[in-house]
DNA sequence: GCTTTTTTGTCACCTGGGTGACACATAGAG
DNA sequence: CTCTATGTGTCACCCAGGTGACAAAAAAGC
């Protein structure tokens, strides 16, 4: 049989979760937490689902994971207890960004993001997750594009840095979208981490595909097609 | 000629930074805001310096790179006009984890990231910074181990999961550190993305190397022999 | 315009790591 | 304590992508 463990102040001491915060804030944090036991190889969330919780891992080890183009499993992290997870809800609309499930059985403690925000640091949740937003979310498409890349070939990490070249720095144009940068195929192959070469030869072909096309040294690339060739869901909108 | 560009608030509102602030606000962060001229290829901060400033790109591009083991640079992201970087400032005690470089001439401006909070969210800056390390630190520590990933050997690959494990899952043992968590060579190829086979090989490499070693199904690791053969700088400490 | 430097395109060749296959060891389950 | 399932160790073989080299094409200086 499973036992229920005791979630107080001490325990949450105990895990050094929270460190900053004080007892009494602690203690009405907890009196709005869910404790829940996941158990082994089951599924909190899966990745693309609105993210409506915080999670607090009590005991047990989860793991956050997400499905690459040629459909195997990328394991992202191993969540150790203690820890948060479940960030992304505490940026606006934001979906989950990976799949978590239970590494071995777990408890683990659910908190609307909102009550976690405000008991914490008394600032308004939609001030705060604004912010957020505002700032690590780039640190967050940086982690999206380098977990992508994890078994991806090069062609794809090619169309996954396009995507995002185009999503910063792209301007609508009758031909798709294009990027008002010039960059070299040597600045191409450091970012997706190629040799020149291989980049340059991958370029090609992607023209021969129509895929993109340059106008001098400006790109213009077709989303859709980069989308498909970076083995992505294409995106309905 | 270089032309000295104005900075307010329709400026601001035109790079669509800081949505989410009210004119006030954008107005008083503004009048604490200096603005840098920053010439192409030059540096504004490397890695491993104290993060005491917060920057938002005025225009032109500026670039985020880091020294991979074979000392070849990774180019990590290409920041765009109205983004805001150096956000490691966010957080208690931080350094800088990427250098920083003007991919283009750019203008830049700068402000303390204790003025920045804030002047926008009017919460203390030591709340919010030690907020901001609970939730996405863990983040933070996955995109460190991701683009670090970059051109580097499967064998280096595995010295750098192993090290973040240890950090998560270790407890201090007379023989290194011991990981608490009984993993699979599976687990560890799904980790750091590689066959199965491949991560046998390297894990008996590894343990007649004395990087580590095994006690039934658990693991114990030599950090610093770890960290050199990920190739990171030996830390002092 | 002409010259120099930087990019691009394309080779031929090499190597790290993927794949499949299979024997052996270990650990749970009963 | 035995049986079965799951992990480990080690092959032989193949391929994507790295390396070096060099010519053609574009840009950038002047």
């Amino acid at each position: 049989m499973v036992r229920t463990p005791t979630l107080n102040v001490a325990t949450v001491r105990r895990l050094k979760a929270f460190a900053w915060a004080t007892d009494r804030q602690v203690e009405r944090l907890l009196s709005h937490m869910r404790l829940q036991y996941v158990e082994k190889r089951t599924v909190l969330f899966n990745e693309g689902v609105p993210s409506d919780s915080l999670y607090l891992l009590v005991s047990g080890v989860a793991k956050l994971s997400l499905r690459s183009p040629d459909d195997e499993r990328v394991l992202v992290s191993l969540v150790a207890p203690g820890e948060l997870f479940g960030i992304t809800s505490l940026m606006p609309g934001m979906q989950r960004a990976f799949r978590s499930e239970a590494f071995s059985d777990c408890w683990v403690g659910a908190v609307r993001p909102e009550v976690f925000v405000t008991t914490l640091l008394d600032c308004p949740f939609a001030e705060f997750s604004a912010m957020m937003e505002g700032t690590v979310g780039r640190w967050f498409a940086l982690l999206y594009r380098y977990t992508h890349f994890q078994n991806s070939s090069l062609r794809q990490k090619l169309a996954l840095a396009l995507l995002e070249l185009a999503q910063k720095f792209g301007v609508r144009d009758a031909r798709g979208i294009l990027l008002i940068l010039k960059l070299t195929h040597e600045d191409l192959a450091d970012l997706v981490g190629a040799s020149r070469q291989k980049v340059t030869e991958h370029m090609k072909e992607l023209e021969r595909q129509q895929v993109l096309l340059r106008d001098r040294r400006r790109l213009i690339v077709h989303p859709d097609r980069l989308r498909e060739t970076a083995g992505l869901p294409v995106e309905e909108k």
